[in-house]
DNA sequence: GTAGGTGTAACCATTATGGTTACATGTACT
DNA sequence: AGTACATGTAACCATAATGGTTACACCTAC
């Protein structure tokens, strides 16, 4: 099991964008960049609109960020893209059986645990920004000159 | 997505044989608190056995936990059902162009702060011992007489 | 040798994913 | 007006994972 590649694509583009931000960012450019189909990109752009993270218009080339790239943290990507319900990173097997003390009580044992698993994850993606991101992109892309 | 509730059953699995420590524990009697069918119990209990957590012998009816309860955490459980791979949680898009500085530097970058998502995680499960869970479900059973 | 367990392999329906094509819609420009 | 080119979506597909099911080989105790 693991987590949508929508998650870092949805990084990838936002990223691309900020980077791009003199040029014009079209589907099929940032397409061609995450290597995939335009139409895949346009899915995943509708997603970060939707989530206030970016803004595109019907009929006008290119995608520009709707906030600046320390305002948007992976988590308002992880959201936007819709890769994990809240609560629901791991799932549970459904009518264990109410006769047993056992499986009578072992979802809502198990659950707050789960939750609080699943919650210091997000932490994590919370603490980083897309500026982060950026910063290690171009940190990395001079050391390679 | 979410992560395979063999976890959760295998957390189940656990808790009822030492819920049941004076019975006998077969795949059946596990199977119908659980709500599913024998072949699937014996499937996760062959995984906590390589796992070290159980033991169980074929012909002899009936699994023992390996450990006591206070020595196994849901991280262990989490790790012997095999439901995220090392570093794996996080899924990356494969082939990026190289061509282009984002799609070049993008996964380098990413992956560590997944990583870092990932093993946050992790560590609140490794803090949870089974005695914990137990010690849930028996609060819960009394307070509901 | 029989009964009743465990250990596995084979198979299946369902679902999510990522990709692809196609086309309706919208804007800018001539 | 009409053309070029973009976004927004719907429909469809191959692939893989999941959870379940059946079947049977193997092992132990009696």
């Amino acid at each position: 099991m693991s987590i949508s590649s929508r998650f870092a694509v949805g990084i990838h583009i936002l990223t691309l964008i900020d980077f791009n931000q003199e040029g014009t960012s079209t589907s099929e450019f940032i397409a061609s960049s995450v290597n995939t189909n335009p139409a895949v990109i346009r899915k995943l752009m509708g997603m970060l609109k939707k989530a206030g993270l970016i803004e595109v218009h019907p009929g006008i080339a290119g995608a520009k960020l709707a906030k600046k790239s320390p305002d948007i943290t992976l988590f308002d990507v992880y959201k936007a893209v819709n890769v994990v319900q809240e609560n629901e990173l791991f799932s549970v097997h459904d009518k264990p059986n109410p006769n047993c003390p056992v499986g009578k009580n072992i979802q809502e044992t198990i659950e707050p645990l789960f939750t609080a698993a699943q919650l210091a994850m997000e932490k994590v993606l919370g603490s980083v920004t897309l500026e982060d991101v950026l910063k290690g992109i171009t940190n990395k892309e001079n050391t390679n000159c």
